[in-house]
Parts: structure tokens; C-alpha cells; sequence
DNA sequence: TTATATTTTTAGGTTAGCCTAATAGGGCCG
DNA sequence: CGGCCCTATTAGGCTAACCTAAAAATATAA
């Protein structure tokens, strides 16, 4: 009786070894946030950045000269801040997934305010193997509920 | 057109403020381990959270003492951890999430170990109201399929 | 009961991600 | 051109969450 959950513990270990590695949250909501204000301006200036992510403009410059050495954006003086390709092929990627979470949470019918905060809250953690469950369960289910599941409510 | 895009930065500032307020996620990972070993011996030592979270024993300890300063864990030197009767509350709410979103992903024919990591992952980022639509898709999509949405694959 | 091993605690860093205050650069108007 | 305003940058700090090394307390074995 005791060894059954002791191996509940064992598991909770292997949970948290798999959270190492990944890429930094903050690292994906800068180059997110690049991506956006990019498409609208064609390029993105610190304030745009810092008045988006909620933090000052020192802040951005540091996690852009970061992103920089990291070779996903190029940073001129006083002249903003644009993706690599590298750093488009990410953004695009998070752009993706983020897109994918919202429009679940909404089909299952969370408000839409909600949705982008709690996608944006997820994305980071999901693999590619998950999003595609997630994605054919929301083909499957939610789009096209074959009469069930009234989303409403 | 430009106006319908920067309507989508202004959603990307909303979903940003969003984040703020919540517990930090450091703090429930801790009651989550604590609960879990007081269920299978009655108390937590500081090396056994130690060892699910990976991290070493004095940052256990500094996060011990801070969950105790919140009333969330009793403390006595030498003598392990246990959880207070608000610190249960909040460890019963995490684990009845985390349990869901376990169930939903390995419904959608996530394998079980990656369910483990991905659900304690983001069961701290959604709120109670979407975990209960959740619910509801788990429900009626994954439990009982109605002919449709094979999970495995 | 003394020696040894283990666990807990203290002391003192490190790093990421944020901050404020102050300086520098660029655009524009009179 | 000079002054003003806004944006960008530099400098210096803070806190949370981790770390290592070493001391203290406890448990165990000879």
C-alpha cells in the first residue's frame, strides 16, 4: 500500500525534470510581441514592446540585446527592433500554438478576453505532440460536435 | 486594416495584465509535494521536496518558511513540514486541477508520462471557469466520444 | 557511548527579470 | 538655429528562486 504511492512520488520527480530545458517564458513573449507590432509597422520600437509586455523600456532593452546575441532579432540604435529569420521562424511557431489554445478555449466556450490570457499563459509549456491531440479533439469535438457539447454556458 | 491589427495589440496589452496577481507558481509546486508526502507518511521532510521539485534543501527551506509566514505550512526545526488547514484547501484545489487536466490530456491520447509534465505545467494558469468547460469537453468528447474522435494515434 | 552517517539549517553567492533616475539622441516648431 | 518633447539608452538596484559550502542537530551502529 504504501509502495503504490510512493510511486505517485516518483512520478511527481520525472514531472519536474521535464520542465528543464525549456526556452525562457520571457525570451517567447518578447519575440511574440515583436512579431505582432512587425506586421502592423514593419518594425518594432522599445516602447511599442514595453507598452504590450507591461514592463519598463530598460527591461525590453535588455531582453533585446539578449535576443539579439541569440540571433532571433536585429537591434539598431534608435531605430528599432526587427525579427531574423530565425526569430520569424519562432514567432511564427508560438504565433501558431497560441492561436490554436485560443480558439479551443473559446470553442469550449470561454470568453474571449479570457482565452488570449490563458493562451498566452499556456502556450509556452505545450509540445508539438499535445497541440496536435489538442488540435484534432478541437476538429473533432468542438468545431463540428456531431449534435453534442453546446459550447454556450 | 491597419486599424482591425492594432486593435490586435491592445489585446496583447489586456492579455499581459491578465498575468499579474497570480500565486506564484514556485509557492503551489511546494504545497503540491508537501501534500503529496503528508499523504504517504504523514509529514514532509525537507529532503524529500527537495527531491521531487530538484532543487536543493536550503531552498526548500527558504520557501518552507515563507509558506509558513502565509500560514499555508506549520514548520517545527527539525521535525519536517505539514500542512495547515488553508495549505490543504489550496493543495486539494491544485490537485483536483491537475488531476483533470491530466485526465483531459490522456484522454486526447497524450501519453502519460508527458501528462504528467504538461499538466503540472498549466494547471496553475487556468481559472477555475475554463477548467469547468474543460470538464464538460472531457466529458462528453473524450469519455464518450459519440462515434467519433478515436484518441489513439 | 562514542563514532559515523544523515538530515537540517545557516551563511553567503548567482542569475533572470524586473525597477527608477538620469543622460543622450532625434524630430519638430518658432 | 535653439529649445522642447518624446524615445532610447545607461547606470545602478531590487527581489525571487535558485545554488554551494560548511556548521549544527539528530539518528544509527559499533
Amino acid at each position: 500500500m504504501e509502495n503504490r504511492q510512493v510511486g505517485r512520488i516518483e512520478l511527481l520527480k520525472k514531472a519536474h525534470q521535464g520542465r528543464k530545458g525549456l526556452a525562457s517564458m520571457s525570451e517567447e513573449d518578447y519575440i511574440e510581441a515583436i512579431y505582432e507590432v512587425e506586421k502592423v509597422y514593419g518594425y518594432a520600437r522599445v516602447t511599442d514592446i514595453s507598452e504590450i509586455l507591461g514592463v519598463r523600456p530598460p527591461t525590453v532593452l535588455g531582453m533585446v540585446k539578449r535576443l539579439e546575441e541569440k540571433g532571433m532579432v536585429i537591434h539598431e540604435r534608435h531605430r528599432g527592433v526587427r525579427l531574423t529569420e530565425e526569430g520569424r521562424r519562432v514567432a511564427e511557431r508560438i504565433a501558431r500554438s497560441h492561436e490554436l489554445i485560443r480558439s479551443f478555449l473559446i470553442g469550449i466556450g470561454v470568453d474571449e478576453e479570457r482565452a488570449n490570457i490563458e493562451a498566452e499563459l499556456i502556450e509556452h509549456f505545450l509540445s508539438q505532440e499535445t497541440l496536435e491531440k489538442l488540435m484534432r479533439v478541437y476538429e473533432e469535438c468542438v468545431k463540428r460536435p456531431s449534435g453534442r457539447a453546446s459550447p454556450s454556458g
